[in-house]
DNA sequence: TTAATCTCTATTGACTCGATAGAGATTATA
DNA sequence: TATAATCTCTATCGAGTCAATAGAGATTAA
């Protein structure tokens, strides 16, 4: 399950994904917009920025814009920030490997298999999936598969 | 990430899987042999037998035995009992689906629809490898697909 | 100069996690 | 029938995480 911050994230970033170009956005608006807690949502940003999927710019007529296009902001991009690595397990992770402490060989491991099997299919479908493909589409109906 | 209990409890599985025809193995083995503090694996063991995964019997010659068979028994059979549904939203979750209290349409949050297919793509894969599948194979070569 | 913003860090209460403990219930067997 | 060997159940603990709030600091437009 995702944590409350990375629906909220999710929510914030189609918020600011639907914005007109380049224009900044206040953070007590994507709060309202998102309708997230507005002092929970700064940090979230703040987080967000940090790892390059938001600009902001401070003082008056401040505000935060996506860091880049948004159909190269994926759901995997967002969530691995707010929820960490999307393996089920730190010896699968590509984003945060590590290898288990007891693990006798990792080539054989049924366990790993499995679980890297999983990770494969989970990546795949939420890198695939971005910002652009999922905010308020111009398209017609897109029933999207 | 799945949480110990998980990662206790898929160890101790493949242990039992492994184990001849039907007699039961005693928590104490189990321990031993799967590398899990006893005290802890009793606690899961217990619910793994209330979800049907296990069978048990008490008493001196006691011990705990696959609740079927290892073929019936999915890594997603295991995991949703240790650390709950495979969906990252409790809106798309199948075994604990639950309507996002202010999601204004389901069938066109982009939230949603990315998240299903997320789901989808993990519990094709962790319905599909079981017990039987993962367990040291009775195969030859053991370097299973 | 000042008001409007974002930035950073601390704090809080509730909850979860991993683990340990121990008394209770059941059963095979001597 | 007595007993030892098992599983069963519930409580407890400390550490950590989560969601949220708070407030002082830094920056910038006007």
């Amino acid at each position: 399950m995702l944590s409350q911050k990375g629906r909220y994230a999710l929510h914030a970033l189609l918020v600011l994904a639907a914005q007109k170009n380049g224009e900044p956005m206040m953070i007590a608006d994507i709060a309202e917009k998102a309708r997230v807690p507005r002092k929970f949502l700064e940090q979230i940003l703040l987080e967000l920025r940090k790892r390059g999927i938001l600009r902001s710019q401070r003082g008056r007529q401040g505000g935060y814009m996506l860091g880049r296009s948004a159909k190269e902001i994926s759901f995997a991009d967002i969530i691995r920030v707010t929820d960490g690595p999307l393996a089920l397990s730190p010896c699968v992770s590509v984003t945060a490997y590590q290898r288990c402490e007891d693990c006798e060989d990792e080539a054989t491991c049924a366990i790993r298999k499995a679980l890297l099997a999983a990770r494969d299919a989970t990546a795949a479908v939420l890198e695939t999936q971005t910002l652009a493909g999922a905010s308020s589409t111009p398209r017609r109906t897109r029933r999207g598969a």
